[in-house]
DNA sequence: GAGCACTGC
């Protein structure tokens, strides 16, 4: 510990509470300059121990994140993220290489460190060798933790925080908020001392909007009328060197105005701040286990996080923070909490992963600090069923343990393992990692849009001949967005993973790369999990070298399609027989469409898309979409179909019968209201009837004859 | 014919 840190007075007072309790937490606020990344900040927060203790990274202090792992037989303190710290427990349950492990920044309530409490909680008691686990937090429900674990003793450590002045609004702003923020900053700007202000927006599109208007605004002022001004919009899809500039101070007597997302809230830290401006929303995603449709949608805050943005004002000198709703909302209406994640996620990867560990795990009956709900729960055993990864009684099997190992969601997961009996591993791995890579094409855009050359609104810009020639032929292949991901990055791989060519091609060369990574890292797993004897992994080779019109005359795409197939049976659709919707086979199907940022299907000659499908999510925006999907044969999915009706979710899930009192669960389970307009989707009462549909279908067919649909 | 917040094994 540092000389002059607040936290320095404490140290004997720490050292004594967790050497004498199993539980310990600590309050206090965190330390300035967190970096962007969580893991760039065990990197960095590893090196600035190292330092500290005047040894080498890697020797006494070490950090293990993904694609990265720097530690020794000498390391005392390791560093890593709570994903990390999970996927070591698959290997090593015990985690007896740690005798002391310390939950950072607790209060974010990641579903990776609300699964660690259950599972440390369970270990510290269960574990011959002592383990002992230490909580921080800056903020956050002391009582309710420390009753968790046990009553274990909370440990307050005042921080170094400037008082920061609240000031309410006379009225709410729920419609208005972005108009709002924009008008509470101009004001801020004209008539208060030097000082830099932050306005917290709910997205890319809204944050572009409001730094025109308010350049504009600026633009129009008289000239001397007020200090100059610095506009700089920060969000996460922004170029890193664009984010890099807020850490710039600003030349002498000029204020900045920095319009941002969530992400000032806890992951960027901008000091010079003064003034912070918050509408009291975020947009924020959840999952409705129901439909298994996920909503992105505009939220209120909660308490504790109007708390934490209204700190951002304090961070270099005393502050005020301008909340555009009323003191009576804030009081009475506002959340006190974020809902976690746990609870608004879907809980496939964590049940599979609880399955995996040695401690024949009853998930519904876990010991969680807040409960993900029964119906959350059972989605996932019913989902983790079909994939074969656990058995009808609910015990993981063979295969589940090989999923979980991957560190890769369930399906694609799934996809790997069949891919390496269908003998098309190398591009499944392609795919699987081009999966894990959200943006692919840059500025949000789908690869149909991409070849028109929309910029989104209205604007244009033209692609390179070439360019749109290798596209459009990717596009004709008409096999949907896998097929094309593989393409992709066959081209890449073709042009030596040239930027130049992602470029022009408007791929995301972050993205791209991330894919990239990813593919070495899972290769890598397969080769050492023995998915396949050495001699066949060389027969089947590198991706790239195969040409994509060889003479095996499609079997190649054909293998890889059936691979996903096995993978996602779990999101398996089915065409209407008049119209291109689809209807997705799970428990509660649902009407969708097509994604328009989809990779485009070959259709019939009524122009009727593919029968059958698997898609990567269901979203509910505007209306239900179907996104990131794959044609299948129908011949193919009757295998798979009547493992979907046959689920008997009590069997799976032990034949549990207790009642779980689970109330806050519940409103997760329904996604927020006002996302989707009324009576845009529509959720059909009847399971998977798939006969019917054949006979409504074959009725259709022959009341039309042989008319086309045009 | 829509529009993705934030993380990171």
């Amino acid at each position: 510990m540092q000389q002059g840190l607040p936290i320095r007075p404490f140290k004997a007072t720490i050292l004594e509470t967790v050497a004498q309790n199993e539980f310990s937490i600590i309050i206090g606020e965190t330390g300035s300059g967190k970096t962007t990344q969580v893991a760039q900040a065990a990197l960095s927060v590893a090196r600035r121990v190292a330092e500290e203790m005047d040894t080498d990274v890697g020797a006494e202090v070490g950090y293990s994140v993904r694609f990265d792992e720097r530690t020794s037989a000498r390391t005392r303190i390791v560093y890593l993220t709570d994903g990390t710290l999970l996927r070591e427990m698959l290997d090593n349950p015990e985690l007896d290489a740690y005798s002391v492990i310390v939950l950072d920044e607790a209060h974010e309530r990641s579903l990776n460190t609300d699964v660690l409490f259950g599972v440390l909680k369970g270990l510290v008691k269960s574990r011959k060798k002592p383990l002992k686990l230490v909580l921080t937090s800056a903020t956050l429900d002391a009582e309710k933790f420390s009753a968790y674990f046990d009553g274990c003793p909370v440990l307050h450590i005042p921080g170094r925080q400037y008082s920061v002045q609240v000031a309410f609004s006379e009225e709410n702003h729920e419609k208005d908020y972005a108009a709002a923020a924009v008008d509470a900053a101009l004001d801020l700007h004209l008539h208060q001392p030097p000082g830099d202000i932050l306005i917290f927006l709910t997205g890319q599109a809204e944050i572009d909007k409001a730094v025109k208007q308010l350049t504009e605004e600026v633009a129009a002022m008289p000239e001397g009328a007020c200090p100059d001004l610095l506009i700089l919009p920060l969000y996460a899809a922004m170029p890193l060197e664009l984010q890099t500039r807020v850490f710039t101070p600003p030349p002498e007597g000029c204020r900045r105005l920095i319009v941002a997302t969530n992400i000032a809230e806890t992951s960027i830290t901008v000091d010079g701040v003064v003034y912070v401006v918050d509408p009291g929303v975020v947009k924020q995603k959840s999952y409705n286990p129901a439909t298994g449709m996920e909503t992105l949608a505009i939220t209120a805050i909660s308490r504790v996080q109007a708390t934490q943005r209204a700190g951002r004002a304090g961070r270099t000198r005393n502050g005020k923070c301008y909340r555009l709703y009323t003191q009576k909302y804030f009081e009475r209406d506002m959340p006190a909490e974020t809902l976690p994640e746990i609870q608004r996620t879907s809980m496939l990867t964590a049940v599979l992963f609880l399955k995996s560990l040695p401690l024949d795990i009853d998930v519904l009956a876990f010991d969680y600090l807040d409960h993900p709900g029964r119906p959350a729960l059972e989605d996932a055993l019913r989902q983790l069923y079909i994939l074969g990864a656990i058995d009808v009684d609910g015990h993981i099997t063979g295969m589940g343990r090989r999923m979980a190992a991957l560190p890769v969601e369930p399906s694609v997961a799934r996809t790997l393992i069949a891919a390496a009996e269908l003998h098309c591993l190398p591009d499944a791995l392609t795919v699987a990692a081009m999966l894990s890579a959200e943006t692919i094409f840059s500025g949000n855009r789908g690869p149909q849009q991409v070849l028109r050359g929309d910029e989104g609104k209205g604007k244009q810009s033209a692609l390179p001949d070439s360019a749109r020639a290798a596209l459009g032929q990717m596009l004709k292949e008409g096999l949907g967005d896998h097929i094309l991901l593989l393409r992709l990055y066959q081209a890449w791989e073709q042009q030596s993973f040239s930027p130049k060519w992602c470029r022009e091609m408007r791929l995301d060369a972050r993205g791209m790369n991330f894919a990239r990574e990813v593919r070495r890292q899972l290769t890598d797993l397969v080769k050492r999990a023995d998915f396949l004897p050495d001699k066949e992994l060389a027969v089947q080779g590198k991706s790239s070298k195969r040409k994509r019109d060889d003479s095996d005359g499609g079997q190649t795409t054909d293998a890889l399609r059936r691979a996903v197939l096995i993978g996602f049976a779990n999101r398996l659709a089915r065409r209407m027989s008049q119209h291109n919707g689809y209807k997705t086979l799970n428990e509660h199907s649902t009407l969708a469409q097509l994604h328009p940022s989809t990779a485009p299907l070959a259709s019939d000659e009524y122009g009727l898309t593919p029968d059958y499908l698997i898609y990567t999510s269901l979203v509910a925006t505007a209306r239900v979409f179907l996104s990131k999907v794959c044609p299948m044969e129908p011949e193919w999915v009757q295998c798979i179909l009547p493992k979907l009706w046959d689920i008997d979710v009590k069997r799976l899930s032990g034949g549990a019968t207790t009642e779980i009192a689970v109330v806050q669960a519940e409103q997760a389970a329904h996604a927020p209201e006002g996302t989707v307009k009324k009576g845009a989707y529509v959720v059909l009462p009847r399971k998977n009837d798939v006969s019917s549909v054949d006979a409504a279908r074959a009725r259709y067919l022959a009341r039309r004859g042989s008319r086309p649909l045009k």
